[in-house]
DNA sequence: TATGAATGAGAATTCATTCAT
DNA sequence: GATGAATGAATTCTCATTCAT
């Protein structure tokens, strides 16, 4: 008799787990182009034949990757969205965007790389785009309930900030100061936003 | 009958500058390691042989490179630190950050893919490195002239906006609202900066 | 519980004869190394490890796909010798080329194609060629009942075109004018034959 | 300097040319699936990388050896069209498809295999069946010239019968008694084919 | 009997690099 | 200085076959 349908079903999980978790590990650190299919297999302790059961190829893989990986990022992101005052609410989004970033540091590190890559993005689908389009769309509500005069452009700065600064923490995660970071983040955008109101007597 | 010394070192010269332009180019658009030395040979218009001549392979034509890039932007860099009051020395620094982006767009959406590989950084020299530091020093002496509470975090979250901004920049040239960008980063971070005592007086 | 021993040897029957079905479909269409035991075992709807159970191989299912066919294959050659005249018993060989064709239709498609390549051939048995030298001896045979000067060479030119002419069909099997081939090969094979004598008393 | 144009172009038809040849030879032999571009390039003398700097691929060698053969076998069938009576003419075509055999051997081994082969069939351009299709209406002439009274059939049993009878000369052309086949065939053929009138207004 | 996950050997193909001229 | 043919190692991927259940 064969094994249970239960049975196939969890050694295959746990195949594939392993290969998307080791993939993933040696994307980040060295490039997709530049990690060979023979070292995924040897780092998920599997062989590369077993690999292409699971997966069409390189390619596949790194669907699998973005996949698993961006309905995580986008839950942990919904989550952030609640909390009392305006500048509370920032608070806990900018926060959360560092932990998004501890939990999926190699994902992110393999993000900023392929980001940049025009033909590496088509194979991916437009999940990263769409999250994308949709954090901005916070940012910009969060700038706006802050009072922003312009919270279009208030919004970009405040993405590039975040943006700048998660990747700096990939970087560096031990070195990296998040908590004074993201205080200084809540300061800096928190406060009064329209440059004719506001600071009557502004920074000029 | 022979060329004059004068000739051959012309030719050299753009031999050479059209194999590192092909390459950069190349390697910002599909990655390092994806990009095949036949490919640059052909892009350059030389042959594969002639690259060997001046390059003693990919990863030397990488270090070239950099070392040319960076020249460039340290002197660009340089530039800006000149100004009147110390909201207009961070408006010039920020904006020379997009000029300088502007100007080696291919040169920085490689340095933004590389700088996640930690074996491929280590071919290359601390010129990034080095040159990195520096900004950050830079930075911190502006939010110290602005009256920083906390030079240090405040320099770390303004380098993190710039860092973030210019990768925008760089993904979307066309639409990116550079002007307003710069505007309100210097109105976000030339104001004053410790959260109790607001801008009263500046910076203590 | 347990199946009886009948119904075993019934599932038996049922999967290898499903198994040898699709291999020599898909030999025939695609050459035999061409073709993976992955998709044998697809189009046969069995597992590849079942496979395993009844052959110890690819090139032993290719074994039993001639013993299979080689059987029928005589079966029907042999019916075909009764008959009446001379010219009649030449009419039904002709004929019965023709059927055996029709009903084997892919296994003379991979016989076509191994008979060219030494090396399957041995892992094949003699099946092959006694049937053929059978043949030749048979055909050898008719031409001298009807009168063949040189009998050997006669059969040896009929063969080839039968031989032709079953090929042709089998490229082609709904456009080829069986009927009337088999006729003219009558008529050309039927008359007098011995070149001295030419057609000293015509073509009957 | 550099090798002159000359040198170059030499160099690279010798490879080209014992790429070709050995790739032919190995197709014949075990057929075009079961041989490795492994053995093409050890054969040949080359390594393997150096085989796709000619060729894309095992699939386009394979054009490369139908364009190259075709063409001979295209002069030589041309060249034979020639001759006295319709008898001869008959004669001299016969006796040239041998000859094309005998001159290309390994090229009909393999394109027997072959076109058994649908999928293998779209690869090759229509050159081959092309060729076939002007010989069947060489063919038909000439049976028209003898008199014949369905020369579309006829021609299609002739052209069984050759195509056929080379086939066995291929695969034993050391055994295959060709003059006293090609005489017979001429007999069989060159006589008078309208079975109702005999041949009282014969071939002519 | 039957399954399908798993493997290792080998297939096709690419690529950085060398070298004779 | 320049060419491009040539190579060998490595890469991606396929496949016949095994095995635990």
């Amino acid at each position: 008799m064969p094994r249970s349908a239960a049975q196939f079903r969890q050694m295959r999980e746990t195949s594939r787990e392993r290969i998307v978790d080791a993939a993933l590990e040696l994307f980040a650190e060295r490039g997709f182009a530049a990690t060979s299919v023979r070292q995924i297999a040897e780092r998920a302790g599997v062989s590369q034949g077993l690999l292409y059961n699971y997966f069409n190829g390189k390619r596949f893989l790194l669907r699998a990757i973005f996949e698993r990986s961006m309905d995580d990022v986008r839950a942990s992101f919904a989550a952030a969205s609640a909390g009392g005052t305006a500048v509370e609410r920032l608070g806990n989004l900018v926060r959360s965007a560092f932990e998004i970033v501890d939990a999926h540091r190699a994902f992110w590190r393999l993000t900023y790389q392929l980001r940049m890559q025009v033909d590496v993005m088509e194979v991916l689908g437009d999940d990263l785009i769409d999250w994308t389009t949709e954090v901005r769309r916070t940012l910009e509500e969060r700038m706006r309930e802050l009072g922003s005069s312009s919270p279009d452009i208030d919004a970009a700065v405040l993405f590039a900030t975040i943006d700048g600064a998660a990747q700096h923490y990939v970087l560096d995660p031990g070195g990296y100061p998040v908590e004074d970071i993201v205080d200084r983040i809540v300061a800096r955008f928190g406060a009064g936003s329209s440059p004719e109101k506001e600071e009557s007597d502004g920074s000029d």
